[in-house]
DNA sequence: TCTTCTGTGTGATTCCGATCACAAAGAAGA
DNA sequence: TCTTCTTTGTGATCGGAATCACACAGAAGA
């Protein structure tokens, strides 16, 4: 199976949560016009996504809804679990570690890592908290390829090096500044405010918008 | 002035935090290949950008930085301040409303609100919690504009419908669902797991990737 | 078995954002 | 004042993603 884009992959994991939390249980096929409704797509789209990992359909029947969630979980990665680091347990860390937790995905939290000695050996929804100084201790013992940033802009980077250092796979960067990680090393930054700043622009501008990207009515 | 493209807000959104807070604070002018090179873009990029709030720089000097930070202020709206509604006072609710008090932006929290009873009349980080059943007042007291949503899954359809109901002109979406609003309320979708999610499919696929949609080096 | 009719698979097209390439501007130095 | 040289402003181009349009598949019913 072929490389598949970033665009693509987004929304093949909006599928997948929507076909395990939201889909009618009962339902043993579904269409791609049902898929699209409940995501706010074309129908199109979401063949041309389905086609791209090699799931196929039947004509007036749709698609069977445990041999594309096998699919899915099998294009994403999601059927091997992978092992994740949150490192800053701030008020954003914690909260990620509580959900993540509570939601048991084969995405699984495996320590967390902080400079303040008051967190060292603190253990929050489960989730045992080591100093810095011991990452890269922790983090081959454990196997964790991923890691969560959650730290000041200030100390991003620095704790972005030390990541790269102990051998990270992907980081997931929160903190409102540009990183640089080698080639190797996966990158996705989520900057919460920029969001809030496009609403402000959006709902204080008069005119009609495409909200996302995306047309539509009610 | 012209409506600007959600793309070009996103990025004029983090040219301005990258001024107010990492910018050398001696100079006077910045280039158009340094702002670039602190956001991972190129440089025409950045110009086109800025010419499309009307900025204008000087050839061989550059942009005046408080010129430059006076046009984003106004362009992207955030020369006034907007009332904000957090909904649903969990483990995010609750770190957003820490963040956002403590970063005091002209973004600003005025109220929390939540169906716990546990949680009516308590204070976070400074924002007083409130039943939902109070949204409506509330809101047209503060003149709350835009809320975050923080409630489950399940709940986020019916909050919306509220939010909606009592007139609110943009919603920040954090459950994983599509939600359904009319045309003329904005709508931003953040699915944190789906991050996640692209990092575990491109640290486990052995090929380069492209992280982002940008190229990159280093 | 044959016809009908709905939904899939996909080539073609359109649209939009990013990049390239270069002319024009104008500061610095002679 | 005139020349030089760097950086801006922008038309042109490229590439990728979304949409359209329709041929094809095949289940359902006669
Ligand atoms: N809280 C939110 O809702 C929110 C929203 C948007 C963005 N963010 C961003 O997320 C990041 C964290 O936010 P927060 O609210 O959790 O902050 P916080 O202050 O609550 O937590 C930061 C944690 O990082 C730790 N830390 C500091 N330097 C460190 C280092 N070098 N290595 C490891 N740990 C270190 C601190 O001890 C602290 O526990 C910030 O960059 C912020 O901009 C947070
Ligand atoms: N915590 C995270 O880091 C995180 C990460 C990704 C996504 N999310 C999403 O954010 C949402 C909230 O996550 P959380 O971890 O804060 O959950 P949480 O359970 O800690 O908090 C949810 C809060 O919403 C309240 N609530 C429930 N129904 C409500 C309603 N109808 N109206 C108002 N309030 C209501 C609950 O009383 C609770 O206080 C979820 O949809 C979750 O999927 C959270």
């Amino acid at each position: 199976m072929k490389l598949i884009s970033g665009k693509i992959v987004e929304r093949l994991a909006r599928y997948r949560t929507f076909l395990t939390e939201q889909a009618p249980g009962h339902r043993t096929h579904l269409f791609s016009h049902e898929i699209a409704a409940a995501m706010r797509t074309a129908d199109s789209q979401v063949r041309r996504d389905l086609m791209a990992i090699g799931t196929q359909g039947v004509p007036r029947h749709g698609y069977e809804v445990d041999a594309l969630m096998e699919k899915l979980d099998q294009a994403l990665c999601l059927d091997r679990t992978h092992a994740v680091a949150v490192v800053g347990a701030g008020h954003l860390g914690r909260a990620l570690i509580a959900f993540l937790e509570a939601s048991r995905s084969t995405l699984c939290i495996k320590a967390a890592f902080d400079t303040d000695p008051a967190t060292f050996g603190r253990v929050y929804s489960g989730v045992k908290c080591h100093s810095m100084a011991s990452l890269e201790a922790v983090t081959a013992r454990e196997g964790i390829t991923l890691a969560i940033l959650c730290v000041p802009a200030s100390a991003a980077q620095g704790a972005a090096d030390q990541l790269v250092g102990a051998g990270i796979r992907g980081i997931l960067n929160f903190a409102p500044v540009a990183l640089r990680v080698p080639v190797n090393v996966a990158l996705e930054e989520l900057v919460i405010t920029t969001y809030l700043e496009k609403l402000a622009y959006f709902t204080t501008h008069p005119s009609k918008e495409r909200r996302n990207g995306r047309h539509e009515e009610r």
